[in-house]
Parts: structure tokens; C-alpha cells; sequence
DNA sequence: ATGAAAGCGCTAACAC
DNA sequence: GTGTTAGCGCTTTCAT
């Protein structure tokens, strides 16, 4: 198959070879490899010398055969080339290098039956555990078969949260607290209308609806559903809602809180061809704080979720199951930060 | 080590399970699995049933051992959060999922040691080949070493190319003629003096300059040295340097062309913030057509690497070459084009 | 067409 | 402290 090892392929240097060459066996090689057991001194750098000298790697499927972790870990991600998850992905890695992890990535595209597929097809692959990013879908179909991967499978969800799998963690962000503070903001700002456009698809997206309304609630502001603009979650959805916005509301002061960046970014953009003044007449908040929103101009106001930490911490949760230790929440809440910019 | 294992782990079922169950024996089990030899259609078909029945699923370490593939391509990169990465990693890993391949993620961070060290770790876990990601540093220090890991897996890299490396491929783009190009499209929209901004590290940039320099000379235009200014490879890159800019040649009109994107989306809002006016002061080429280029406004005349195209091509390529195909070429280039926006 | 048995490289009892 | 050996689950000759 793989013709090019044909090629240059010595015959691979094995824990036998080593033994005979440092005149031992190969238990007691093993046993210096694993930390396994007693081994004298001496014996212990003889077979160190040789190990270095001929350059010995262990040949990780055979341990894994035993029983030993392979080192890798599944990442299940609905989409690598959303910055928020490529975020997430690196603090993921930065944790994982540290403890010599490597990462299997896995994209589904936002499709349920890839993920599936893709969970199926890593879990054959003897990974230590699975880490998946992101919001869940409002109606799961996926729920049941995640518990029952959980079962035998140490579980960590980042931004996202199941039901009764009590054997999964999440590490999230309050995005309903989040929400509400951006809604605040734009109250204590002046814009008693605001709209919320976001993909009803993702449970996240009613999440912060339910904040939008509470937050209105409580200013004793009323909110209609009309305030509520299905979208994509998608760099391009925000025109077309931008578009029917205006159309209606045409010279009226309004807010808009976009569940992405993303979409702040197309709202944003958008805005501008039509010559509306930002903020002074719409304000836009977005959510994520990726990397660029800083640079529009104006630049984006948005909810700061520490995606790499949110990654970073998820990373380290989840080394600390898989060494045993039994988390005592089930929910682990990172802090998010209302990055107020030029847009409201 | 894995506690969770302990709790649902029924035993695995296996081939000899399987066997017995179905009552042949192991070999032919394998046979059909593998398709390595001739199983009479019934008893084939009775192995398939109960296959089903009991969801059988090889262990795929048992096989590693045997010299099958793992289905597994180490992917090693410089940065997952930038976009180019990310968006050539998602052209990867649809093509990847196709073929049942799954993709092992390594970063290196951009540091020489640490890919070094990642793929060591990577080449340990028996995956079947290698791509590399982004253009290789200009004096690159493991050079050496991936000849020599080239020599017993393939590899493939991605929008760059290594010398002597005779069984190493390279999908990539032509970036001297792109950058030729944008620089022709510069001084034909009447911008005489180009400025060059990028990072003086990375091969590419060497490339670019040179492309720069010749276009510059084809159209009898003067080269000087300041026209090169050296950045860094990042967001936040382009103020300093449009800032030193403005302050030399402040009232003069001249154009910008970034190495990359995010230097070039720096740069834009730096200009903005001083109140420079694009294009008709300042015109801005940035690279890469990251997806938030045409977001900006003005939005950024850019050149499209396909980066998704790069990705899928480079995964064909790969999955050729494991498959035994020896392709023509070393090189294989794809096509770019430039994306005129705005911000010229 | 099918089965028996010898490995693949390593770990982990179990002996000494 | 060290060696012997029986697996881990699968593939692959080699017989039949």
C-alpha cells in the first residue's frame, strides 16, 4: 500500500533488538520504559545508552494493544475555519503539547449524521477521550448517542451542555449573563429597540434570546417577536437582515446583537453601503471577539468569550479526568468580558 | 489510568468472538474483512450477519500492528487560529472524511524545536504520511530532517516547497506571478511607489520582494531599499509600520502591499484611524482572501489563494501517493486570482 | 474455500 | 533485580 516506505523502511529497531543489544531482556526494558518496576542502576543506564545510541521508539500500537493510552484525543468541531473554534482548538493544543497529547480533528459540518459518523469513526481508533466544541443543535438528535459514548468515554463539552450525562463536562460561558450585560449596555446607551439575529437552529441562539427578553423585561421595555431575525450563521447573513431592517425601520434608532461576530460583521458591512451612521443611528454589537473585530472600522463591540482559555481549561479538565479525577461540577463557567468598541 | 473505561467496559468483541459466532474460523473472518481472498458467498454473507448483529468493529492497533494503515495523516501547522491555516486544514479534512481518513493536528507555534519535536511524537503514532502547512522559514533549521522523514513516509506540503526533497510534493500557488500581478494592478491604477510589508522570516516574503523588484523594473519604475519593510506576521503588524509610513512620506500617494491579510487589515484601520484616505492616498493590497477581507470597509483588494482548493488538492495528492501513485511532478500549482476591492 | 498457527512489538504476571 | 512467557486482536502464510 504505502509504496514509499518499500523504499527506505529498515526493518523497525524493537524492544528485542534493544534487549539483546544491552544484553537484557526485554522485561526489563520494558520495565525502565514504564517506570514498571525495580530496576538496578546500572542496567537502567546501560539500556538508556542503547536506547539513545540506536535511537529506539516504542512502538506505540503494541502498547496500545495492551492497554496502554495511545496519547490522542478526539476533537469534534461543527466547522475548523470559524475563528471561534480555531481559537478554541489552539488552546486546546497548547494544553495537550504540554502533556504530550496529540489531537485528532474531526469536522462535521454542522451535518448530524457526519458527526456520527466521524465520532464512530474515531472512537475506533482507541483515542482517550473526545472533547467536542460548540453549541449543540436546539433538538440534539445526537443526545442519546453522546450519553452513551460518554459511558465508556471520558466526555468534555466545550460551550455546550447536555442533559443527564452525568458522566460529561462542560466547560461554558454564562452566555446568558453575557448576553444580558451586552443588552444592558445597549439600553444604558439609548437604544430601546433591539434586535437579535442569530440561527434558531443552535440552542445558544435561544439562550440569548432569553436574555434579550429579560433584559428588556427589566428595563420595562416591551419586546416583540419581530425583534427575534432568523439567520445563518454565516459572514453573509447579516446583509439581508440589515437590508430588512432598515426597510422597515427605516430612520428609527435601533440596536442590532448578533449571536457571532460573524454576522455583526456582514450587519456591519452592510450598513455602511446603505450609508447608515454607526453607532449614532444603529448600533451593532457582535459576540465572540474574534481577532478581527477590533480591526472594522468601526470597530465591533462584542462579548469577549476567551476562547483559548475556554479551550486551554477544557484541555486541562479533561487530562484531570484521565487521570482519575472526578470533577465535582458538572458545569464549569469561564468569564467572558462586554469588549466595548465603536459600534454602540 | 482511564477510570471511566473501568465502569462500562464490557470486553470487547472480537475477531474470535465473531468467528465462533458465526462458526468459521478467524482467517476467514479476516478475509472478508479485508478482502485478501476468495469466502463462498454464504458464509461470507452468514460473517456479514453476524458482523451487524453484534457491531463488531476491528480493533485498528491489533491491525497497526500488522502493517495495515491507520487511516491517519499527521497535519502539522504553524497556527491553527489563522484563518489561512484554518480554511486550508477544512479543504484537508473534506476530502480527508471522504476516504475515511482522519487527520492528527500538530501547531508548532512557529517555532523550529517545537515542530520538531511535534512531529517526532507524530511519526511515533505510525500515522501513514504528513502534510505540511505554510511557507517554511527562510534559512529553515529542520530542513534536513524532513528530507529525512520524507525519505520513510510521504509528505506532502502545502504552499511551500523544499529543496533536494525528491519524494516530498508541493501543492502550491505561484505566489511571485500574484504578486507580480497585484503590483502591476498597483501601478496601472497609478501608484508608483509600492511598499512591501512582511515578515523578512519566512521564505515567502523573499518571493514577494523579488516579484515586486521585477515588476517594478518591467515598468521602468525605481527600487529602494525602504520600499521593504519588515513586520511581523500578525494583526496587530500593520499600525507600526503604516504609522512610520505616514510619518515619512506624509502627504505623498503610495500603495501598500501586505504579505498577508491580517497585516494588511492592521494597516487599513491604522490608515483609517489617521484619517488617510483609501484609496485615493493610500491604496492596500493584502493576501490571502481570508473571508473577513471583503467585510472591511473599504474592502480589501486582495489575492485569493483558494485556500480550500489547496487544501482538497494537496489531500488528493496525498491519498495518490499512499495509494502507490508517483506523480509527475514535485510541484503542482494552483490557480490564484486577484480579488479587486476597494482598497485600490 | 477454509482452518491452524506463527508472528507483529509490547506489557505484565509469574518465576527465580 | 531480572528473565520467561503468555497474551493483546489481527493478518498471513501454509496446509488441507
Amino acid at each position: 500500500m504505502v509504496t514509499f516506505k518499500e523504499v527506505g523502511d529498515t526493518m523497525s529497531y524493537t524492544i528485542y533488538d534493544l534487549a539483546k543489544d544491552a544484553d537484557v531482556s526485554v522485561s526489563t526494558v520494558s520495565r525502565v520504559l514504564n517506570k514498571s518496576g525495580p530496576v538496578k542502576e546500572s542496567t537502567k543506564q546501560k539500556i538508556l545508552k542503547v536506547m539513545k545510541e540506536k535511537n529506539y521508539k516504542p512502538n506505540v500500537y503494541a502498547r496500545a494493544l495492551n492497554n496502554i493510552g495511545l496519547k490522542t484525543i478526539g476533537v469534534v468541531v461543527s466547522d475548523i475555519a470559524n475563528p471561534f473554534f480555531a481559537e478554541v482548538i489552539k488552546g486546546l493544543d497548547t494544553i495537550a503539547r504540554e502533556h504530550e497529547y496529540n489531537l485528532v480533528l474531526c469536522s462535521t459540518s454542522n451535518n448530524p449524521e457526519t458527526e456520527r459518523k466521524e465520532l464512530t469513526l474515531l472512537l475506533e481508533k482507541q483515542i482517550e477521550g473526545l472533547i467536542i466544541i460548540g453549541s449543540r443543535p436546539t433538538d440534539d438528535p445526537n443526545r442519546e448517542f453522546l450519553l452513551k459514548i460518554s459511558h465508556d468515554f471520558p466526555v468534555v463539552l466545550i460551550n455546550s451542555y447536555i442533559r443527564g450525562g452525568d458522566k460529561m463536562y462542560s466547560i461554558l460561558v454564562d452566555e446568558k449573563k453575557a448576553t444580558y450585560d451586552a443588552c444592558q449596555h445597549l439600553i444604558d446607551r439609548g437604544y430601546e429597540r433591539i434586535f437579535l439575529l442569530g440561527d434558531p437552529a443552535w440552542a445558544t441562539t435561544l439562550k440569548k434570546l432569553d436574555a434579550l427578553k429579560d433584559c428588556l423585561s427589566d428595563n420595562h421595555l416591551p419586546y416583540e417577536d419581530e425583534q427575534f431575525i432568523g439567520t445563518y450563521y454565516s459572514y453573509t447573513a447579516g446583509k439581508p437582515a440589515v437590508n430588512e431592517l432598515i426597510n422597515k425601520y427605516n430612520k428609527e434608532r435601533f440596536a442590532i446583537f448578533c449571536c457571532s461576530d460573524m454576522i455583526a460583521l456582514g450587519a456591519l458591512r452592510e450598513l455602511k453601503a446603505m450609508n447608515i451612521s454607526v453607532p449614532s443611528q444603529v448600533a451593532v454589537v457582535g459576540y465572540s471577539n474574534t481577532p478581527v473585530s477590533g480591526l472594522t472600522s468601526p470597530s465591533l463591540t462584542t462579548v469577549d468569550q476567551r476562547m483559548n482559555e475556554l479551550g486551554e481549561k477544557g484541555m486541562l479538565l479533561f487530562i484531570d479526568i484521565l487521570k482519575g479525577k472526578k470533577p465535582k461540577h458538572r458545569k464549569t463557567y469561564c468569564d467572558y468580558e462586554l469588549v466595548i468598541r465603536e459600534t454602540t
